[in-house]
DNA sequence: ATTCGAATAGTAAACCTTTTCTGAGGAGAG
DNA sequence: CTCTCCTCAGAAAAGGTTTACTATTCGAAT
């Protein structure tokens, strides 16, 4: 069944069914409504490849991520798509997991399918391949950094300013002794992160301790390993910075497997600032990075190329502290206070500081 | 730049170009060798819209999910995604929110894009609108349940088996008083989670205490709004089962606020065994669903339908009991083991029990 | 030498739309 | 009443591929 049987039904030409459901002004409205009963009648819909092909508009904006089994994305792809669908954009996502091979197939499966925008939030480096991209003209939207091309937009994550209110916090805790577990550091965002903590550590006062600056890798497993190394390292940190949520649930996981309390032991703060924060073991303090800023701006930026509408070359990404429980004073400080809380109520609930 | 010129840089027609991309066998060699480098030369690539229009093959699966926030779903996606592209095929996914709107939206896509499967894996019922696809007579595979039409497989999953493994892990542990959190019973597969334990507990001797089901609706909140019901009873249960992750993990979480200790107060197991559940504090006895084993014979149907190879009816999916730490003796019993786990030691490793 | 068949390249139709261009019809002006 | 202009429907081309059909070449069989 296809808009021939629909012009028939409706005794029109098939331009006019076209041009009815594309709401063409120009189409008599007796006429369309004939057109759209027939429609009905025959639970016509069009064909997207054909509609494609003819008016090179696919209408389909790609979306590249690193890993949909990391939480922060699959809430970033959630705001990725609604937003596209207000706007009348479907979306095609792929994932790299971080192999470079896989990048090269998303490229292409982007190309083949005429996505008419990409967003790449892989959050990392990965331009050589990308190139196949832009040759051909796609707008594009990075994370952070990017080739300065006309069609491609950056999302400026401002991440010192967040890491600050979380280096802040701990140091109005007295926090001394703060260590920071990275993302991979081949990573724009992990390099990124990295050294607004220790301009953040700087600012406050506190001496950087390069044993405690350890490069993790964004997962759970990553985490624990690194919390790992700080462990047998010859001094504790009393505090852990970590580069993504799923890192600090890794790091408060092997605490307790260490037999340490969080935040009583060791504070502990995370980046992103997932939906799961709210229901770790303490709740987790962390540092919001909104997915839905992300996604609005990558997609308004992306529609901006694609419709010539005055695309902006940076949109700028606020990242804020959100104070839980997993930080709190530094061990041997406020006896008092500890004592008090040895009964039955739970560690972090009653020593915990709040903003 | 299209097949056209590359047809003319080889210096053949293209219908030869198109042969040779397809591996047609009745091309010559030396003619492919050319055409090859050609398409090197220009990097050039098929367009896939044009190809679908024509040859009426699109080598496009479509996955419906209910929700791509819960982690159980991404792990499931990229099972698919992985299988999928093995067999040369692309995914479309989409994700219904439990919204029937969004359901409708789902299923236009699939129609518009053209998808030659659908696997629905929503866990629930949406067949009236499911119709559409029937009608368009598009290979379907659903979980436990669907109607009886040529085209369609079934994933049968063996609930049973996992969760009688649960209650009886509970049973040999000494629970008499179990709850279960059941999901949303408008779905097929919470029904049949909860008929299984209720089936458990009776084959174990144990009677059913209607105050001990309660719906949730398997998100973290709702594992949480169970859990206050179930502590403002008149008397507690010793273990809880759950009829997803996501809820035990709020329901660890409450029971944290709450000051209980797991699995000192209260035994918890989970359902679907997420990654996560490793890493929850304590890590989280749960019943394993292979997300694999979903994905994999997901597709398998589907392939089987679509080059219409023998397609099985029905694929059947085990579930069976990973322990974890986060079940152990009932309160009140072996009071002596307990006295000892009172020192720096932390809770559940001590004393939970392994099978 | 002629015919036949196999192998394989090329031609053209088909897939389903959108969109440009053409043309019909009606209204308004002279 | 005729002419012009405007509105809007229809015809037809275009978009990039696959594929059925046709054509060519070459070798083998008669």
């Amino acid at each position: 069944m296809d808009i021939r049987t629909v012009a028939e039904r409706a005794n029109v030409s098939i331009a006019t069914v076209s041009r009815t459901i594309n709401h063409v002004p120009t189409v008599n409205a007796k006429m369309a409504k004939r057109v759209w009963e027939a429609i009905r009648e025959l639970n016509y819909f069009p064909n997207s490849q054909a509609r494609a092909l003819v008016s090179g508009r696919t209408r389909l904006l790609g979306l590249i991520v690193s890993e949909i089994t990391n939480p922060f994305f699959p809430e970033l792809i959630q705001g990725f798509e609604d937003i596209a669908v207000e706007n009348g954009y479907e979306i095609l996502v792929s994932s790299t997991n971080y192999d470079p091979r896989r990048m090269s197939l998303c490229i292409r499966r982007m190309l083949e399918r005429k996505a008419e925008g990409v967003a790449v939030m892989t959050f990392g480096i990965e331009e050589p391949l990308l190139d196949q991209l832009a040759e051909r003209n796609i707008p594009m939207v990075f994370v952070d950094q990017g080739p300065d091309r006309p069609g491609i937009s950056l999302l400026k994550v401002d991440y010192h300013h967040g890491i600050r209110q979380g280096v802040q916090h701990l140091a109005a805790l007295g926090h001394r002794n703060i260590a920071f577990i990275s993302g991979p550091i081949r990573l724009h965002s992990a390099q990124s992160r990295v050294s607004a903590f220790s301009k953040s550590l700087t600012e406050c006062g506190i001496a950087i301790n390069q044993d405690w600056i350890i490069q993790g890798d964004h997962t759970l497993e990553g985490g624990i390993t690194a919390t790992e190394k700080l462990l047998t390292g010859s001094r504790l940190p009393t505090a852990v910075m970590c580069s993504n949520d799923l890192t600090a649930i890794g790091v408060m996981h092997k605490v307790y497997r260490a037999g340490l309390r969080v935040p009583d032991d060791l504070s502990i703060i995370g980046f992103d600032d997932i939906h799961l924060t709210r229901v770790t073991i303490p709740p987790l303090t962390s540092i919001q990075m909104s997915r839905t800023e992300l996604a609005r701006s990558a997609v308004n930026a992306l529609r901006a190329h694609v419709e010539s509408t005055t695309p902006h070359r940076e949109y700028r990404i606020d990242t804020k502290l959100v104070v839980r429980e997993s930080t709190g004073y530094p061990p041997g400080t406020m006896q008092d206070l500890r004592g008090l809380s040895a009964n039955g109520e739970h560690a972090g609930a009653g020593k915990s500081a709040r903003h």
